[in-house]
DNA sequence: AAATTAATTGAATGACCATTCAATTTATGT
DNA sequence: ACATAAATTGAATGGTCATTCAATTAATTT
C-alpha cells in the first residue's frame, strides 16, 4: 500500500531532520536512513517540496494529538481544569518531538503560503479546542469568567511564549522549573472560580 | 578596514536569506548580491558557520536595538508605562526585520550550542531591561505590584506568544488588530496602579 | 620607489543535491 | 500460468555547494 510507504518516508525524513537539521535533510539521506534507493523516495514524492509539506502536515497532526492527549473528556472539576493547564505547559512531547524541526517548519510559513495555511488551520483548531474546554468548565459551573474567548487566547499566548523562552534552558535546569511554575501559577490565577 | 567589510557581508547575507530563505542563502549568492567574488566572502569568514554566527549576532543586536528604541528613559507616568507595553506588542520592526530569518536562526539553537548561548544572553538581557523599567515604574510610584520579576516574565511570555500566533495573520487583517488589542488590554490590566 | 602587506579575483575541487529514467524485480489479478 | 500493474533499483544528469589556492591588484609602510 502506497499510503503506508509515504508515511514511512515522512517519518524517516523527520528522523533525519532531527539528526542533521531540516536544512540538511536530503532525499538521499532519507533513502539511506530507510535502506532504500533515493529513486524510490522520489517515486512517492514527486518533488522535495511535496515531502516538506508532508512533513509539515505530519508534525502538526502529531502535535495536535499530543497536545490534546489525556484531557479529551469533560472538565468536571477544578482539578480537571488545573490538569488541563499543567498539561499545556508541560513540554512532555519533547520526548516525541524535536523543537528544532518544529520551529524550522514554522519559519517556512513566512515564505511559503501553503505552509502558512497549514499552520493557521492547525492553530485555529487548537485554539478552538481549548476554548471549548473552557466553555465546558464554565457550563459545568467551575469557573465564572465572562470572556472565555480572550481567556483562551491569553492562555495560549502564555503557553507559546513560554515554549519560546524555555527552549533556551535545559529541562532539568532549576530556572526552567521555577519559570514554568510562574507561568502556570499566573494562568490558574486567571480563573474566577465559582464558590461552591 | 576589515570590520566594515565583514558587516557588509553579514548584511548582504541577511538580505539574501530574506529573499530565498536562510537554508538557501549560499556564499556564492552573497558574493553575487554584493558584486564581489565568492572567494572574498570566504576571506572574511573562514567557514559558513562563522558567517551564520555573525548573522545571528547581528540579528540579535539589531533586534535589541529596535526593541528598546524609544523607551530608553525613565518611566515617569502611567502613560509612559502604557506606551512601553504597546511598543513591545507592536510589530513595528517588521519593516526592518524578517520573521522567517529570525525564526530560522532561533531554530538553530536546538542543534548548535553557540547559537543557544547567544540567544540566551540576548533574551536574558532583554528581560533584564524590562524588569528594570518596571522596577522604575514602581519606584516612581506608578504601580504597586509586588512581584516585578514574575510580572516581567509574564509580559514577555505574552509578547513572544503573540508574535508566534500573529505571524499567521496579515498585519492589516482585522483579526490581527483585535487579537493584538486583547493581548495589550490584558497586559495593562496586570498593573496595580497607585491611586494618586 | 621599493618592499611588504592586505584585498580581491576566479578558476578548480570534490562532494552532494534534486530530479529523471530505463531496466528489473515483486505483487496482483485473471 | 500469464499478463498487467506496482514497487524498486541504481546509474546518469546538470547544477550548486563550501572550500582551497595560486595569481593579481590595490593599499600601506619604509
Amino acid at each position: 500500500m502506497g499510503a503506508t510507504r509515504s508515511l514511512e518516508i515522512i517519518r524517516a525524513f523527520y528522523a533525519v531532520a532531527r539528526e542533521v537539521g531540516l536544512e540538511n535533510a536530503s532525499i538521499s539521506r532519507v533513502g539511506e536512513h530507510m535502506g532504500i534507493s533515493n529513486g524510490l523516495v522520489m517515486h512517492y514524492f514527486k518533488t522535495k517540496d511535496e515531502l516538506l509539506i508532508g512533513l509539515n502536515d505530519y508534525i502538526l497532526q502529531q502535535h495536535m494529538q499530543v497536545m490534546l492527549e489525556g484531557h479529551r473528556g469533560q472538565i468536571r472539576s477544578r482539578k480537571d481544569l488545573e490538569e488541563l493547564i499543567r498539561n499545556l505547559f508541560s513540554r512532555k512531547w519533547n520526548q516525541y518531538f524535536d523543537d528544532g524541526v518544529f520551529y524550522s517548519c514554522y519559519a517556512l510559513i513566512y515564505r511559503n503560503e501553503a505552509f502558512k495555511d497549514s499552520f493557521k488551520a492547525y492553530l485555529l483548531e487548537l485554539h478552538r479546542v481549548l476554548r471549548d474546554e473552557l466553555q465546558q468548565a464554565r457550563e459545568n459551573g467551575i469557573i465564572e469568567n465572562e470572556n472565555i474567548d480572550s481567556l483562551a487566547e491569553i492562555i495560549f499566548a502564555l503557553v507559546d511564549g513560554s515554549y519560546y523562552y524555555l527552549g533556551m534552558f535545559d529541562q532539568g535546569d532549576a530556572l526552567h522549573k521555577s519559570q514554568q511554575e510562574t507561568y502556570i501559577a499566573h494562568c490558574l490565577q486567571l480563573f474566577k472560580y465559582s464558590v461552591s
